[in-house]
DNA sequence: GCCAACGTTGGC
DNA sequence: GCCAACGTTGGC
């Protein structure tokens, strides 16, 4: 069974646009206890919406896990997985957009909107793909 | 640019 | 192991 997360990033440091143009992507930098937990729990295949953060605050898009999770050479209390962008949503949804859904109010990204690397749950994402202008979950 | 919430660090 | 001080993130 596959999961769906969501992974942050400020535009500023890394945007969509970048995520489509590097076919695949070390996600690293990643400190915080929390987030290297979901990291590690990611499967190859799993899905993950891209949020810019800070800039735009709306998710932009899905990206799908190209590897699991390995030790980071530079750092050892970090980790990467690699992603790859997989589509763009027709419609970028905005935190606004999510904080006014009521089906979406549980999402981690309104309860604890500082952890960089979030699990969704399958209700969640079907509902922001459906915001977003996807018909379905892919 | 401000500041609240959250994490981390380090002295005890 | 506690907790105060400090640093960082991210929404506004």
């Amino acid at each position: 069974m596959s999961s769906y997360w969501l992974v942050k990033s400020e535009p500023s440091a890394w945007s969509w646009d970048q995520m489509v143009a590097a076919k695949t992507t070390e996600w690293s930098g990643v400190r915080n206890p929390g987030a290297l937990i979901n990291m590690k729990q990611m499967k190859k295949g799993d899905r993950a919406f891209f949020y810019h953060s800070n800039e735009g605050k709306c998710v932009v898009g899905i990206v799908e896990i190209a590897k699991t999770f390995y030790a980071d050479p530079k750092d050892e209390k970090s980790g990467l997985v690699d992603m790859r962008a997989v589509e763009k949503l027709p419609s970028e949804v905005t935190l606004a957009a999510i904080k006014q859904d009521p089906a979406l109010k549980d999402m981690v990204l309104v309860k604890n909107s500082r952890l960089s690397v979030q699990p969704v749950t399958a209700a969640e994402w079907a509902r922001v793909c459906k915001l977003g202008g996807l018909k379905s979950g892919n």
